[in-house]
DNA sequence: CGCTTTGTTGACACTCGTCAAACTAAGTGG
DNA sequence: CCACTTAGTTTGACGAGTGTCAACAAAGCG
């Protein structure tokens, strides 16, 4: 699984714009997460912010009983875990075997007033995580279940490949926990979609590759 | 248009941290909009930052088909249509007859390049959006009816006074689009709190006095 | 080749949405 | 001042969409 992915750091973005290493005045180090493990919990002190070099990571709540709001899921080149208060509001977990490059956190204090451009970079990372969320909003407020995961087939593809052939790192559950349904949902809404032809199936392994029909799904999307 | 301008020496807590007038090289002014009317659209050039005075503010997306998502209520103090892109993505409307206090906006690169203080507030405040934004996500795709409505009463109070007595307002319409209900729910669900005493009703008019059970609703809302 | 995990599908239940009616409050003009 | 209108709220009846529970199938794994 996941055999052929290989991870080159040249054409990665770069940390933090670039600056992390030199500015922060910190140590970067890679690091393995196995399927399944934490990598923090909510609550904890945020010690460090997270890139991902491959695999996937899902960030999440949980309700005391249990049930789970998945806010985000992290793919390879992401950023995560970058709090400017000093603990983490979501637990993050791989979702398969990961491997994320570390970098100790400074104090938001001193990253903010020691360079202008790393501030205007944590500004514009973590604006773009308030508009996803923003975004993601409207979809568990205001979407049905077909739309949420047309919606959640188009990001995938969008931040995988963009090419309309889709490999999904995640379980039903996953997406369900992320979308606001529960798994069997998920899974009807899959099949419909199937049914419609906005989505084909290619092999007939657990984590199938699929071919998705951009257009049909865009107009489901509203 | 812009008929009331006044300009006047802050008496709440400044915009901005105090910084808008003498650092971002701007004018403040003072705008009345009648309850209902939009103050910006969605995708429109911002030109603006703007405080609460008096009133409240609905910041929402709305769907191809008008379903709308509220992502926001904007009360007295509160800054809103900060945004460092060019455009604004939300609509904002005054709920009721609203005073706002007008700063115009400079583009980001300016503003995080010339003012540390500034920068560091510009990425407080929008990590404040965000972490509102992420406790939203778990409510509108976890939260059963009941515990919707009880957690909206819970912030009202908690960002209106305080103290357990809430004067709302916004109709049940703006609540059931915050909470991603419709307002027969969301008023089956005050009939419902109101059986269990954890809420009371003090007079009769429109926009009713509430009175909460800030211990009870707590209790169902995790 | 069993065993476990994950995914699919069906039957059914239930929460919440839809539609409709009654009611209250507020605004308007004669 | 009072009918009349309009907007907002509450409540009921009903139905649709999604959740729950269960059975089965498929895939991964030792």
């Amino acid at each position: 699984m996941f055999a052929h992915v290989n991870v080159r750091p040249a054409t990665m973005p770069s940390i933090l714009g670039g600056l992390t290493a030199r500015h922060a005045n910190c140590i970067t180090s890679e690091f393995h997460y196995r399927k399944g493990s934490e990598i923090y919990g909510e609550k904890e002190p945020a010690e460090y912010v997270y890139q991902v070099v491959s695999g996937a990571v899902r960030s999440y709540k949980l309700l005391s009983d249990g049930r789970r709001q998945i806010g985000a899921f992290h793919l390879v080149g992401d950023i995560f875990g970058l709090e400017n208060a000093e603990t983490h509001r979501f637990t993050a977990e791989a979702v398969v075997d990961t491997d994320v490059r570390l970098i100790r956190r400074m104090s938001l204090e001193r990253v903010a007033d020691s360079d202008f451009a790393l501030a205007r970079n944590l500004l514009i990372m973590t604006t773009s995580n308030l508009q996803h969320a923003e975004d993601h909003m409207l979809l568990l407020g205001r979407k049905t279940a077909l739309e949420r995961v047309a919606a959640f087939l188009l990001e995938m593809d969008r931040r995988l490949t963009g090419v309309g052939v889709v490999a999904l790192p995640m379980c039903r559950r996953d997406i369900a926990d992320y979308l606001g349904l529960t798994l069997e949902t998920v899974s009807r809404a899959l099949s419909k979609l199937h049914g419609y032809g906005a989505v084909d199936f290619l092999g007939s392994n657990q984590r199938e590759i699929m071919l998705i029909d951009r257009d049909q799904l865009s107009r489901l999307d509203n």
